[in-house]
Formats: structure tokens, C-alpha cells, sequence
DNA sequence: ATGGCTTGAGTGTCAAGA
């Protein structure tokens, strides 16, 4: 039975392995999806993690990207990368745990509106979109957890104004958001109260977490019978005030049993 | 002010992140 899913983008699971290993011990999530492992598979921590009480599976590469799946049950079905979308790039992994489809992805950066990187993160959510829609015509209960690299609305960023037309917030990206949305899948952020200038991610530089200048670009979205079992969800800042962080906090689903 | 910090690669100093 999955209760409490979530995602994490650790920026390095070798750097980050310990704060990840503790987060396990105190969340005790059934599911969490992790994102920039960085790592090739032959060097990822399976034996930390399995002595933690957890399955993992990993789709990754040298020094960039990497996702992976940890789970209290095993994982079936596993599929790496978008089914026919051609790419280099490590940035998807998918699984059913306990009959809930768990997608985990890490969507482009974009680097700056207009550039070749930016078009590849447009093509690379059609693509996520066109597999998903089918996806959900298999798996009614289905959960897509992940950094987005979208912060999908004004009050997801601290300083809207200078964020305007900017990588992360353009229109295009936050309609590829919304094109997600469309398919029936729901931010369970905004399902429930939040906090005022709640984010995810806060830049290393500028004391910008010290300062709350953040943006909320890692999101979970989910299935219409997932949704309406879904109970609370919450971004939880405390690893982001540990020594040596990620740049982003994990983000939490809770699901009725 | 296109800076500021962190990581990986690799041993110089750059690419990439967001």
C-alpha cells in the first residue's frame, strides 16, 4: 500500500547519499523519486539503499542527469527514457509500485529562452506529454514526480517581476506545464493551504535561501483516482538547511490507505 | 555588474545548473 510519496532532486547522490540516507530513516516514504544522481549505473549506492529497506532502480549516466525510483516494494514494469523519443539524456524512469504508476522525471533546464537547449526542453515535454496520455489509458492510478524546471505560475517565484519571459517561468514552458494538467493530472501542491512564497529550490549563490529567494519548480502531479485520495502535501525545508545541501528541498504527497 | 555557489572532470579551469 503506498501512503507517502515523494521526489527529490539531490544534485549528486554521492555527495548527498548520507542527507538522503537520514531523510529515509526519518520519512519513511514508500516512494521516493530522486533526480541529478549523477552517477552511471554501475556506481550507484544499491547496497546503502537496500540495507536502508529500500528497492532501487536507476537510470543514469556519467556526471550529468540520472533519475532513480526507491521503494519499500519491488518495482514492475520498469521503463527507462520516453518509449520513442530518442535522447542521450538520462531523465526518465518509470515503474509500477503497489498497482500505483510511479513516473520519475528530470525535465530540462532550458538554459535561456530561445536557445537549442530551450527547443530540446519544449520537444522533450511534447514528447513526455504524448507518452503520458497514453500511459494513463493503462494506469489509472498514476503519479508523475519530478523537477519540472517550471515554475508554473507567479506566485511560484519570489520576484515575479524579474522572472517575467525568463527560463523557468516563459509562457511556453508554463503551457507545456499546463498541457500536463490538461491530461486530468493535478498539482496536489495546490490541492490543499500553502504557505505564502512556498518553494523548492533556492540558488547556492547570494545566501538565496537565507533570503527565500526561491522558486517552486519540483512538483508532483497526479492521476484523478490517485488525487482524490491524496491527503496533504508539503515541501519540506529542513535538508536544505543541513550543511553541504542540494539546492532543492523534497517534495511530499501524502495518500489515504 | 551576466557576477554571486556547487558539482564533476581532472590537476587547468571549464560546463552546467536554475
Amino acid at each position: 500500500m503506498i501512503q507517502k510519496i515523494a521526489t527529490w532532486n539531490v544534485n549528486s547522490l554521492k555527495v548527498r547519499l548520507p542527507h538522503v540516507l537520514d531523510w529515509l530513516a526519518a520519512q519513511r516514504p514508500d516512494v521516493l523519486c530522486l533526480q541529478e544522481t549523477k552517477l552511471e549505473d554501475k556506481a550507484f549506492p544499491f547496497a546503502e539503499i537496500e540495507a536502508a529497506g529500500y528497492h532501487a532502480i536507476h537510470h543514469g549516466q556519467k556526471t550529468y542527469n540520472g533519475v532513480a525510483i526507491l521503494a519499500r516494494s519491488e518495482a514492475q514494469d520498469i521503463v527507462r527514457g520516453i518509449p520513442g523519443f530518442d535522447d542521450p539524456q538520462a531523465r526518465v524512469i518509470a515503474a509500477t509500485v503497489d498497482g500505483v504508476r510511479i513516473v520519475c522525471a528530470y525535465i530540462p533546464n532550458g538554459q535561456a529562452v530561445g536557445s537549442d537547449k530551450y527547443e530540446y526542453k519544449l520537444n522533450w515535454l511534447r514528447a513526455l506529454n504524448a507518452w503520458l496520455k497514453d500511459e494513463l489509458t493503462r494506469y489509472p492510478r498514476l503519479a508523475l514526480l519530478g523537477d519540472y524546471n517550471i515554475a508554473p505560475e507567479d506566485r511560484d517565484v519570489h520576484d515575479p517581476v524579474a522572472w517575467r519571459g525568463q527560463i523557468l517561468c516563459s509562457d511556453a514552458e508554463r503551457a507545456a506545464f499546463r498541457t500536463l494538467t490538461e491530461l486530468g493530472l493535478a498539482d496536489a501542491f495546490r490541492r490543499f493551504d500553502q504557505p505564502e512564497k512556498a518553494f523548492s529550490w533556492w540558488d547556492y549563490r547570494m545566501l538565496g535561501f537565507q533570503k527565500n529567494h526561491g522558486l517552486r519548480i519540483d512538483h508532483i502531479l497526479l492521476s484523478p483516482a490517485l488525487a482524490a485520495d491524496c491527503t496533504a502535501c508539503a515541501i519540506d525545508r529542513a535538508p536544505r538547511k543541513l550543511e553541504r545541501p542540494s539546492d532543492h528541498a523534497p517534495v511530499v504527497a501524502e495518500i489515504r490507505a
